[in-house]
DNA sequence: CGCACTTAATTCGCGTCGCGTTGTAATTGC
DNA sequence: GCAATTACAACGCGACGCGAATTAAGTGCG
């Protein structure tokens, strides 16, 4: 545990008033106090600091006054977007995205490269990562040395502290050291995530998690990935480890275990399937999920009946990771969702069927079809929030791991 | 989230200090700056107000001396026994388990009622617990007014803050609001907690989580509950709901979906079973998972298979919790661990088959025989925790619910 | 145009916190 | 009995947050 001192309880407010002002846009001094819960005079010695330090920037609104009102007017604040800026990106199998954010999170530029990275080695995805970001940030009008932090966000299991992929469909080997290979290409700041953190991050802060400070997000594309919010908060394990839905276990019997990747996945939705060229460039294209809805729409009843089965097996996980973590929201995102109803109509059959009475009223559900742009920016949201100065120990060494053992007793 | 102020500073670092006395016993207060990483000044100046508090005192060990150590000694500080008592009680379908301990938790009087409550009204249930605290109040020797909380612990979905059972085996009718009925019956403080989350507090501060502050625990008894430590701290889910793991359901298929509890729970195993009268005492008795492996010993092979198939089914269940905390520890408790190996060998054979290889040496597992006592004791110990004066908000009320909907983009 | 009124933001003084330094207490070794 | 050693308390410093008082920057009305 942390040991609290000044400086601490100063990082802590410091964060809170600055999170205020990125999520509320331009506000006064005196609204951030009632929102903080904070009083005046801290929150204007706050944001003197951050004023000097050239995070925030005031403005004066001449014209757009609430007439009626007396007195001095509010200095409003927003954040200063020039004050830093970073990549985010999200590799995927098929796809490279990135995106150029300013401080505040706005797009400055974006760049997804259609190229299938997918099992190629370590050092090659690396140096297609630093070309993308390269470019990126050349698009943007910008130089490499005006970034602060590139953060990349990928599928499977990352280890945040270390910046080690343990496991991930990109990568053919276990245990890639992702954060140490881009850092020495670019020589910035990196932030490796699972990308299901860093769309957790982008629906919190552009998205519809906005206005909530606890929910659970299931991403359901290639990899099924699941990022809870906590506290306004990413849930890290013990370990810093992100977290996995695709191996969770759909069944009882360990003879016929099978993963819920296995289920709701796009490749087993596409399974049996694949002699259709068509159906295989889209895949290849990142755009099998619309095709596969066109193909549904057209009479294919084997596909129909396969994104049913995904969906049951969605709701069923969904379901059960309500009774886990009693969520007040769940938003599910990802590129399978293109499927519709086809997939969500069994998912909300198998959810309402599957979530026990007492816990029928605690979670709402939230179907978001979001951009891959959005995941990239989520990524960089990550890496802002870095930057935000937030106090609650998100950086920092993976602790050791420790051998698994059974003992009694 | 908490706006940060020198009272909440103070309040930590109090607690943190606490805390590592109740952890270590008699300590000294460099050893306490040591190992909280505060400066002597601070430790000092907390150990004298706790001193003052009564909630500690000193202990100056006159003939157990390190040899050859010189200079001044260490005066050692202890926690004071006699700062408070509280009363912890177990609330299983067919006993009530009682215990009263001083402020280190060390039990002054325990009490077990092998009564089935299992079902009874809810008035009725609560005058037994209030039968059974004053009983055991009076067996330790005590008067009511000198206990400061009473904390009960059953199965179920328990809402923290507000004690109401949202769902219990115990309670017909949901949505009981227990605490009300018994602080209107005792007129002491009373805290409902889940009994699984009372027993991990008890591992934590008593058993085998005692080292560590992230672990995750399973209890495997009639009900099967789950216990999640994060930060040394139990975690609720955002409405301070308590977990639950029965709930869990396995399978994919919406149709024959079947839930852990329906596998693994008590009963389960029995199904089938029932019609010999000497199972059907030892579980009125709480011995029937005794009992059951006994007659598997005799050669009940039904019986056998029903052990082996709740084995298999939790191991996958801990898998899943596996790949969704990635907890450095998993605790697995309950009274029908009395199965042994007729459980277990299926359970470590289902998990290792399940656990995706890159967390294969994410987790130990560790099964730990407990008594019914400790159950208690564990709840004892969430009233401890909050007389502590954890900073981290764990009382409070519940946060309104929203009603579930699917919204579309 | 000037003056009261209103509201925002800053300044000032107070109390508290944690920390480093200094001083004091309690013991051992010789 | 005295130096050495170690534990602890006392004092002062700087930072923080807060409430009250003060200054700043407008509006409204005579």
């Amino acid at each position: 545990m942390k040991t609290a001192d000044p400086e601490l309880m100063r990082a802590i407010n410091r964060f809170h008033v600055l999170d205020t002002i990125r999520r509320f846009g331009a506000i006064s001094r005196v609204e951030i106090g009632e929102r903080t819960v904070l009083s005046a005079t801290t929150v204007s010695a706050i944001t003197a600091s951050l004023l000097d330090d050239g995070l925030i920037s005031t403005r004066h609104e001449g014209d757009l006054r609430n007439s009626g009102n007396r007195g001095r007017p509010r200095v409003m604040l927003t954040l200063n977007p020039e004050a830093a800026r970073v990549v985010g990106a999200k590799i995927a199998s098929n796809r490279l995205v990135f995106c150029v954010t300013n401080f505040q999170g706005d797009v400055l530029a974006s760049l997804t490269l259609p190229v299938r990275v997918d099992r190629l080695p370590v050092e090659v995805i690396a140096d297609l990562v630093e070309d993308g970001v390269r470019r990126c940030v050349m698009d943007a009008g910008l130089a490499l040395n005006e970034i602060k932090t590139v953060a990349l966000s990928l599928p499977g299991i990352i280890e945040h502290g270390t910046g080690r992929v343990r496991s991930s469909a990109i990568f053919r080997d276990p245990n890639v050291s992702l954060k140490e290979a881009i850092h020495k290409r670019l020589d910035i700041d990196t932030i490796v995530e699972s990308d299901a953190n860093a769309i957790t991050m982008a629906e919190h802060w552009f998205g519809r998690g906005r206005d909530c400070d606890d929910f659970v997000l299931v991403a359901i594309e290639e990899s099924l990935g699941l990022g809870v919010l906590h506290g306004g908060q990413l849930f890290r394990g013990a370990r810093e480890l992100s977290l996995t839905l695709g191996d969770m276990i759909m069944g009882s019997d360990p003879e016929h275990a099978i993963k819920l990747s296995e289920l709701a996945s796009e490749r087993a939705i596409l399974d049996g399937d694949h002699g259709d060229s068509r159906v295989r460039d889209a895949i290849r294209l990142g755009q099998g999920m619309g095709r596969v809805r066109g193909l549904i729409e057209e009479g294919d009843n084997e596909l129909r009946i396969a994104a049913a089965r995904a969906g049951s097996a969605l709701g069923i996980a969904i379901a059960n990771l309500v009774a886990l973590f009693a969520p007040p929201r769940v938003i599910l995102v990802g590129s399978t969702l293109a499927l519709g109803d086809y997939l969500l109509d069994s998912l909300r059959i198998a959810f309402a069927k599957a979530i026990p009475e007492p816990l029928k009223n605690v979670a709402q559900i939230v179907i978001d079809e979001v951009s891959d742009e959005l995941w990239a920016r989520g990524a960089a949201a990550v890496a802002l929030g870095e930057l935000y100065g937030s106090p609650w120990g998100t950086t920092g060494p993976a602790r050791r791991s420790t051998a698994i053992e059974f003992s009694e007793k």
